[in-house]
This record gives structure tokens, sequence and C-alpha cells, in this order.
DNA sequence: GTAACAGGTTACCTATTGGTAACTGAGAAA
DNA sequence: TTTCTCAGTTACCAATAGGTAACCTGTTAC
């Protein structure tokens, strides 16, 4: 019988662990669009046209709540958000970095 | 109006187009577990039992597909087959390592 | 004769993900 | 007066992911 871990506390295997902090099909494209600078609700949807509105509201709160990202809102109008790294979400820039080497040598170069 | 990418081929973003090759629940972990050896489809399973034996198969079929893992079957009784790395996949390691790496500092460190 | 072995496949079901379209808010521009 | 702005929210629907259980193969051990 397969016991599942209940949740992220039970996990041992720390790329396991990882995963289910930024495993989303969408998370790490999100970190990488903000690893450089603090960015907009609307900068960050121009950057990944792919993905809707909607699911990029979500991911974002998700991130937020597992402490990656901060939500800065400025009550102006028209509304103003601003999403910013945390020291947490700046600590996976190594991993992002060779992510996106990775995908330079053996996606973008092939073509 | 949002113009979807049809497939690998448009993507311009590395993490992007990595995403969609190992972008997976599973993917990583598959990888991160076959990253030292050979091993077993009964071995990967009994290293991720949180994984049905139905998705394991699938995503390595996907992985051998996109050409990161080499599926070696032997004709015998009780079968046995074998995965491994392909020089694509080898190269993965630094993201799996760095992968890990947080994982360990971040995760795994802080209960 | 039937159960176990390894590595699946298949059928069937549910859960999660993700999409579109319409709506919200206050002010400013036409 | 209507429309536009930005950053969402909501309702609703479709697609995908992933789960369980049963079955397959041929040989060997009980």
């Amino acid at each position: 019988m397969v016991t599942k871990a209940a949740n992220i506390q039970e996990v041992k295997c720390p790329v396991t662990g990882m995963l289910q902090l930024i495993g989303g099909k969408w998370k790490p494209i999100i970190l990488y669009c903000l690893r450089s600078e603090t960015r907009r609700f609307g900068e960050i949807s121009a950057r990944i046209p792919i993905l809707s509105r909607k699911v990029l509201t979500e991911q974002l709160k998700e991130l937020e709540r597992d402490g990656l990202v901060i939500r800065e809102q400025f009550n102006e109008i028209p509304p103003r958000v601003e999403y910013t790294l945390t020291e947490l979400g700046k600590s996976l820039t190594p991993v992002l970095n060779e992510m996106e080497k990775w995908g330079m040598e053996n996606i973008i170069a092939k073509r």
C-alpha cells in the first residue's frame, strides 16, 4: 500500500520538496520574469502572453503565500500592483540561471 | 488577441522551452533519480512511491520520445527494462544539482 | 494447477488545471 | 454619455492529469 506524503513537511527528497513550491507549469517562468526587477501585473502578463490573466493571478497568489514574491498594491486610479521577489525568491536565481543556460544551449540554439 | 505558441518550435524564452520538455510534475524527480545511474523500472517506482506506475510509464515514454532517456528492454523472463540518461539528459545535471541544493538549504534544513 | 515474477496496458473514473466572457471599481478622456 | 484604464473576480465549461483495479506475457516454484 502506497502512503502519500500528505503535505510538504513530510517530503524527504529535496527535489520533490522544491517542486511542491515552484513545480507548477508557470511558476518558474513567472519567477524568471521577476528575476531582475519588480514588475507590474500587466507587464508580467505581456511578457507571458500564452498565460491567461486568471491563471497568472492564481499563480502569483500561491507564490505570495509561499513567501517567494511580495505583492504591493498602490491605491491609485487606475490601480497599480507591483510584484517583487523576496529574499527566498531571489535565492532561486542560480536554479533559474541554470535553466536559462540549458534552454539556450539545448533548445534555442538548435533551430 | 492572444496568440498561443502552437508548439515548442515557436517558443523564444529558454525557460519556457525547457519547461515544455521537463516541466511535468514528475519529470525532474525521475531525471534526478536517474542522474547517477541506470535504473530498472521497479527501482524508479520504489524510489518514487507516491507516483503510480501508470503515470511513471507515461512520463518515461515522453522522456524517451524527447531524447532525454534511453529505454533498454531485455527479453528475459521475467522481463527486465532499464532506463539511462542520454547525453542530453545528462546535460541537465547542473540544473538538477542546483535544484537539489536549493531544496536542501531552503526546505529540508528548515525543519 | 495456480501463484508469483517484472513491466507493463487498458478501462474507467475523479480531480485539477486552465480557458473564455462578463463584470467590478473610480476617475479621466472623447 | 460613453469609453477607456488596470488589476483583478466570478461563473461556467473543456481539457488534461492522475488515480485504482483488472488484465497481459511466459517461465518457474510450490
